[in-house]
DNA sequence: GAAAGAACTAGGGATTTCCCTAGTTCTTTT
DNA sequence: AAAAGAACTAGGGAAATCCCTAGTTCTTTC
């Protein structure tokens, strides 16, 4: 099983003009931690030019039109105007410029959206920094790159973590109960008598829900009852 | 108002030996984003040499009393034993390595908390390259650095989390590593090969924490965990 | 309305955790 | 240097857990 990339722009694949790897790229940066720009800048002078290091969207727009970039490296999370509605203002504005986002957020819900918002690489902070070249080549040869580490077969088997938002649809309404009790601090036996079923039932939903989740602690769960809101504080 | 910065190290201030700043410092990095880790690490290199790069703070350790560098500098937010409980280890096994903080957390507490565990610098991900430089000078110098960012001008007012930070700080040292362990999912045996101590030790220090911090789940642990920074993500 | 599939219910047994007690090491004080 | 206290270490036994299997109810489909 592969992750669900929309291919909004089919030209990817197919435009005749790509397929040329670029020997020297003008890179365009967007990150709003300067210590990561000016780092990821050094990283990119080995293989290319920075043409150009923002703080925030709006001044990333601004400089794209400006300066014309091949590519723009950038974060999802920045003030201002977020990487993912630069991104669709990008995309408007210089259709042959690449976008590669560079992020923290390994979620599987930022990338659907940033591939659906113009970009064609993928990278996270917790990538390798030679991976940074790669993706730029690859999506300047006009293919699309996502890093490693968000590629399904690295799941365990079963793989039941492709997209955590779909598992927790799975969940049924039992388990999604069950879920937030045991988020909540609650024991088997107080969640049985809670439920008024056997203890051995509580464990069977439990046991249910770290599979389909594909979790194997508690905090594990508990951290994704709060990533989804089923539990206040 | 101001910062209060514990001083628990005079000798940053009045040692004889230091006040010279040295030339090319041998410094580690760590964090446990390596495309951060390795752009900070190009950014190093043009005033000092890399001695090495780690991605978490048992890691760390284990490289530092290696290495011997002269200045370490790490992120706070790390797998395993994050940056906070690794520099009071790093204090005691390399007493004349200074310690320089680098790390997203703007929050006023840490950096107090930073300074108590043997920090003599404080940067932000959100500083300048150039401060780290300064920082790194600075520190080796036998001062302290801390970021502009973080001038007192700049605090909220108040400070509503003073109860649940008095009971964190009445946890010892292994407690907290315990508690990080914990939140991150490992399970007690896990922990036990990890920290090469029985299941039952383990379990006593669980059990101390839960006293300590008047919990009684691992839920709670958790969040109690994440409220502090102790766990990423 | 009968068959099939999904959801909910539980039991048994190995494993792990919880709680109490207690020895050892490390630090501080006198 | 000795004593006291805090932190760390670990054992034993009761309790709770995890994992596998399996029966019952509820819903969907033909």
């Amino acid at each position: 099983m592969s992750l669900i990339i929309p291919n909004t722009q089919e030209t990817h694949r197919t435009s005749g003009t790509v397929g040329i790897s670029m020997n020297f790229p003008r890179v365009l940066l967007a990150d709003d931690h300067p210590m990561v720009l000016e780092g990821v800048a050094k990283l990119v002078e080995e293989f290319g030019e920075v043409v150009g290091k923002v703080e925030d969207g709006r001044a990333l727009i601004e400089a794209a039109s400006r300066l014309h970039p091949d590519v723009v490296v950038m974060d999802i999370s920045m003030p201002s105007l977020n990487g993912l509605e630069a991104a669709r203002h990008l995309r408007k504005l210089l259709p042959h410029c690449k976008i590669v986002f560079l992020t923290m957020h390994a979620d599987s819900t930022y990338i659907a959206t940033a591939f659906e918002a113009g970009a064609s690489g993928y990278l996270l902070k917790r990538s390798a920094g030679s991976e940074l070249k790669q993706a730029v080549s690859t999506v300047l040869a006009g293919r699309q790159y996502v890093t490693p580490l968000l590629h399904p077969e690295d799941d365990p088997p079963g793989d039941p973590l492709t997209n955590r938002v779909a598992a927790f649809k799975q969940l049924t309404p039992r388990q999604r109960e069950v879920l937030q009790l045991i988020a909540e601090g609650h024991s088997t036996k107080e969640m049985a008598t809670l439920l008024t079923i056997s203890t051995k039932t509580v464990e069977f939903h439990k046991g249910k829900v770290m599979e389909t989740l594909g979790m194997h602690s508690i905090p594990e769960l508990t951290k994704f009852a709060f990533a989804h809101g089923l539990v206040v504080k």
